[in-house]
DNA sequence: ATGAAAGCGCTAACAG
DNA sequence: CTGTTAGCGCTTTCAT
């Protein structure tokens, strides 16, 4: 492994000129530029980012702390955060606190303060003042997405607004009897996501004139086999059987979609079905759904931190809370009521 | 943030000691280490990665390279080996090589190479010759996952053993007319598993007497889409119909049943089907499958790795090609065939 | 624009 | 079992 000294050696410059060359901090004439670019290539050297880290106190390595790797948001996030890192040279560290609660805690206690990681982006995670304070202490900078987090900038989709948006279209098509597959309140703990989503539902209702039906609302938790079984409960109802149904994610959407076919029931002939995400598996179950997009806000999560660890402007404006896109698309799964 | 310093003053020791106290390695007297820990704590110090990676050579740091974070597959081996490092003490650095072929360069090129990893974790990656030598050289382990690479100890299933089980269940059960939804080439390029697995369902038929009929086999891209549009082009053939499909993923099993439903055929009356993986989504589909654990082999995999970093004994036994378990589950798609 | 040199914070001989 | 000390490989003042 050639280290700094031979590169310098070889390009005839000074150790001191080969980090600026290569780090960009620092003028270097175009002609050392080129020298230390050259011996670098030839030597095959990359710099050690331990000595560098250690020299700098900048790691280039950002921490992302995540809940679950096995659902399509959460992996989504991941995928644009890595991208978007990649492409600047930074490393990705992961934490997933996947499993139990002391996990978490050696996380924040231990492995987010050995100075690995310039800056932290947690997923869907509601951290806790102390744990904010950590960070905070230590000067990183943390950045959430998807479920807001007192004083830190975070980039959530407005959950009311989506829920209201595909619970309007079920209205303008006609529909009145709209059941709503939400969160449970086990899901409601981490962030208030379930929760946003019912207001605006609500609101939506109420804002057309029509009464909030408490039967029409079932909890299930966020997968295709919980809404599978809750709609089964509203679609099965011998009286009073919703026309449309609203799901809180996709994935409930589809369990709704193929609990419908056991019924019977023909969608959208007889029961409409509305999601949200834009989930992988919804074109093929031809869902009309909400689109967030999981991958971008993980991409600009990455942004946000960038523009603190490495401002292009001086004035860098810290955006409190960005609204993030989302986007209706209707596909085969809703239809006006039958008759 | 207090230093290694300020701990060794109050705890009325050497910082050599501190040094070793905390991290394990040399013999302190379990007085000091109590006095150490003790210090630390009331500190809150937690030592530097980089000086100590800088110091010692060693980074406690693994690095992932994956292609994908949004298949269960993937996103299962990385879930298991965040676990088990995470409980050593050691950092996941991920790797994710989902977009195009340069981002694959950069990261075997420069990511890798900078000292921030112990060792690498490959997963489903036929690495070439140069990428191999390039982390060879520099003296950092490395293990497969998931496709075999040369020189290199990897953990992966008997592709062709577990697709006999699958088979040989069908014909257990009276099936012949077995069909077979498989990779297609484009797949087969990174990792020879479509081709394994198809070798072990030929070689079943064989045994059993049964003659290959290559109608029956139709590639499709391991997806419930692509397995769906693949069983109904098997199941949709006016004569001849398979009683039996055999999919090489439980993605594209569940695409078949889903196929199957549309085409009125009841799974398994009409039509058995079997995959392989035991997918999150299978139990819910009543899918009959073989289960691999993903989460097992990133697990293992980082047990091959320490006792490479750390062996336990000095007679560290290489595992060259560990077998991975894996299990006939039978639940409901699966029959005797229709009279 | 470039070089000399002083560390960054810790670990690992080496003594004792 | 513990302290002393010399680096680990790079970055960054401070001069020039």
């Amino acid at each position: 492994m050639a280290g700094i000294e031979e590169v310098a050696k070889l390009a005839g410059v000074s150790t001191a000129t080969v980090s600026r060359a290569l780090s960009g901090r620092g003028h270097v004439s175009p002609a050392s530029k080129a020298k230390v670019e050259e011996a670098a290539a030839r030597l095959g050297y990359v710099v050690s980012s331990n000595a560098s880290s250690l020299a700098s106190g900048r790691t280039r390595n950002i921490g992302v702390v995540i809940p679950f790797l096995n659902r399509w948001f959460f992996s989504s996030v991941l995928e644009g955060a890595q991208r978007a890192l990649l492409r600047r040279g930074y490393d990705l560290t992961l934490y997933n606190l996947s499993g139990e609660g002391n996990e978490r805690s050696s996380v924040f206690e231990h492995f987010l303060l050995r100075q690995r990681v310039d800056a932290v982006i947690a997923v869907s995670l509601e951290l806790t003042e102390h744990e904010v304070a950590r960070l905070h202490d230590l000067g990183k900078p943390l950045v959430g997405v998807g479920g807001p987090i007192p004083d830190v900038p975070t980039l959530t989709i407005d959950d009311a607004a989506v829920a209201r948006l595909a619970t309007e279209h079920l209205i303008a098509l006609g529909h009145t009897r709209i059941a709503h597959i939400g969160g449970d309140l086990e899901f409601d703990l981490d962030f208030h996501l379930p929760t946003n989503r019912r207001t605006g539902y609500e609101g939506a209702l109420h804002d057309a004139g029509i009464e909030v039906d408490l039967r029409l609302f079932a909890p299930a938790d966020f997968t295709i086999r919980g809404g599978y079984h809750a709609a089964k409960q509203l679609l099965g109802a011998p009286h009073g059987r919703p026309t449309a149904i609203f799901a809180a994610s996709d994935e409930m959407a589809i369990g709704s979609i193929l609990a419908a076919r056991d019924l019977g029931l023909v969608v959208p002939r007889d029961v409409s079905i509305v999601g949200i995400d834009d989930h992988d598996l919804s074109e093929f179950f031809g869902l009309t759904t909400v689109a967030q997009f999981p991958r971008l806000q993980g991409e600009m999560a990455v942004d946000v931190l960038m523009e603190r660890l490495e401002p292009s402007t001086p004035d860098a404006p810290a955006p409190a809370a960005t609204p993030l896109p989302y986007e209706l698309r209707v596909r085969s799964s809703t239809a006006i009521p039958p008759v």
